[in-house]
RNA sequence: AUAGCAGACUUAUCUUAUCGACUUGUUUUGCAAGUAGGAAAGUCCGGACACCAAAGAGUACGCAUAGCGGAUAACAUCCGUCCAACGUGAGUUGAGGACCAGUGCAACAGAAAGAAUGUACAGUUAGGCUGUAGUGAAACCAGGUAAACUCUAUGCGGUGCAAUGCCAUGUAUAUUAGAGCUUAAGAGUUACUCGCUCGAUUCUAAAGGGUAGGCAGAUAGAUUCUAAGAGUAAUUUUAGAACUAGAUAAAUGAUAAGACUAGACAGAAUUCGGCUUAUUAGUCUGCUUUUUCU
């Protein structure tokens, strides 16, 4: 699988964003946490992701954009986590819930264990239906 | 040489490898090219551009600016110059229009700083008036103060590209236009005057509203550099040359290795001229003070 992460796979329309705020679930890796919700979007992939960092933590431009490239690298480098193991189209948003930056190895580990908490909650969800 | 003053300029880590993002061009899933700032920031001034008769005209109020002259699209910016204060000096700073329009204010001293008339002495006919002394920067037809009200001169409508225009989708009446009927007093804006706008119901016609879906606006411009001319200068005229970030839940990156003087402040959002603030490493020019030598 190519790692790219092009426009298609990242998540773009307000609708979509505000359906996805009022009705997700949520799972939490610290200091990620996403939110995530399964409808039908506007692209083939079996997903669409958006990063969002917070004002209110990171109050410089500069280290939002670096924190929010930091966590789209991670998602590009293991985004086959996510798209071997859904059936059904979903979309979900990344947050940066801590308060100051992290390492890029760490982050990438936090990244995989959110990604596989994700998973596992996708199942479940389906199981009991 | 030392200490200092003023001004100008450069830079804003680099190289290689792997994996990616956006735009454009080829053409096909590849390839090529381009891809943050000097402050992109604060949003403090001034414009361009767009729309809004609830936008206009006059008065009042309010706000801004304030020696003089010039530059500019414009400015609170810039240049020149006078004056004042500070500094040995180079220079720095300036809230530097007007108290013969009115009202107010004034430490200490002093009887009193203006609805006052004291004390002592002298002059004069008593009352009273006049003069002198004493305080103070200033003692009455006087002066100071406008970072006091005020006056003068000049300027000022509002909202900001989520402006605005077009297309698509699409549902139901909250929209628009015209006609008929009833009412003509009232309401709205900016304090007032004029002006302007506004009702309910019926019928007819049209396509609005919402969804922030797409395209345009939206990236070449009061642009930059060089030469010659004008000007003390800011700036300007002519000629030549150069320059494409253009995203929109928002690209311009991540990782590894190496190098050096060890990398600061910080991320475009319609756009331009300024101001202010943050900050890395350095270079150059002019000048001043003190000391030494010729």
């Amino acid at each position: 699988m190519k790692h790219t992460l092009e426009k298609e796979e990242r998540l773009k329309s307000r609708k979509l964003i505000e359906r996805l705020y009022n009705d997700g679930n949520s799972v939490k890796a610290f200091p990620l946490r996403m939110v995530f919700l399964q409808t039908e979007h506007t692209s083939n992939f079996p997903a669409q992701m958006g990063v969002s960092v917070a004002k209110r933590n990171f109050k410089l431009a500069v280290h939002r954009n670096r924190i929010k490239r930091l966590i789209r690298e991670c998602y590009r480098l293991q985004k086959e986590i996510v798209y071997d193991n859904l059936d059904k189209p979903y979309i979900f948003m990344i947050s940066y819930i801590g308060k100051e930056e992290w390492k890029y190895d760490e982050l990438f580990l936090k990244m995989e264990k959110l990604l596989t908490l994700f998973i596992n909650e996708v199942k479940k969800i389906q199981d009991e239906v």
